[in-house]
DNA sequence: TTGACATAGTTAGGAGGCTAACTATAATGT
DNA sequence: ACATTATAGTTAGCCTCCTAACTATGTCAA
């Protein structure tokens, strides 16, 4: 996500905004920081998750099975929920299938269709995966009250508006 | 980064939180939003920069060169600050070469080093990109006056001192 | 009913990241 | 002085993502 690990000193930002007068450096300074701390985040995430052999895609995979009543659903339905593209969610699926966590049923309804299965031993993936992962959220957070987690979550979503404006 | 669009409903996430008592569901619906905003927002930046037939690697390698004063550096040197490997800085730098924006000069004092100039045509790059990039930026962060980014970065930082317990 | 189009999943090939190993050069310690 | 160790950059091979093309099946309208 933000490759980028040197950020800019005030004394930089002034420089550039010295040569591009259309700097705006409190803006560009409240950017980088949060594509830092989410890519932290991120990368602390998929450390905790390495130590139980996944990823997260193929973690998102699993809990939006285990969010579904049936437990099941399709490749296609995956893809979009998880945000990769078919071709992805198929090697995703192989790896998953291959480690017993999910199963390929083939559909009656739509033989185009197949339809994925969390198995026992996925769900009991998830049994361990999951409590040890809100435990350390939690700590994560902590530094946060319920006041401060509003706070933020506006923040944010004041800047989500503004995105259509970046691209 | 996050990949997940499919972002749980307080719903889920009360059902996942009576499965498992160590969520804290408030703390995961902050932290998931978090990083849905900034993936979008990177995602957003990726689109701009290739507007300009750039992706983030080989920019912010033309960025670090600029904050020098002698515009120059070594592989290694931005490999560090651009946050990737140096086998992936020998590929970035081999691309910018290839299109003239930087060029190799090979060091007299140690010569197992090499400097990496930026050229000419690499600054007139950076002239046409980072006004449009600032511009954009500034438009996108308006919702936020100097208090409400002054509040998210603190916010960020709070959270940024809990990353050390997700690992 | 059958030709055109749409949809589900897979496969093939490419981009960009990584680690590990390699070459060349420099620094260090006995 | 010379063997050992460290450092700079590159190369090789792997992983995960992507898009585009392909196969098989379903849908719909003339």
């Amino acid at each position: 996500m933000l490759q980028l690990r040197d950020l800019p000193t005030p004394e930089i930002l002034g420089k550039f905004a010295d040569r591009y007068p259309e700097a705006d450096v409190t803006a560009i300074a409240s950017f980088l920081y949060l594509l830092r701390v989410a890519t932290d985040l991120s990368i602390a995430l998929d450390t905790c998750l390495s130590k139980h052999g996944l990823l997260q895609g193929r973690w998102w995979v699993l809990i939006l099975l285990m969010r579904e009543e049936s437990v099941t659903s399709t490749p296609s339905a995956l893809a979009e929920k998880v945000g990769v593209s078919r071709a992805t969610m198929t090697g995703l699926l192989d790896g998953l299938e291959q480690s017993g966590l999910v199963t390929r049923v083939f559909a009656k309804e739509d033989r185009r269709s197949v339809r994925i299965q969390l198995t026992s031993t996925g769900q009991a993936k998830l049994d361990v995966v999951m409590p040890d992962y809100y435990r350390r959220l939690r700590q994560c957070m902590q530094g946060l009250d319920e006041d401060k987690r509003v706070q933020l979550q506006q923040l944010l979503s004041l800047i989500n508006m503004g995105i259509p404006a970046l691209i």
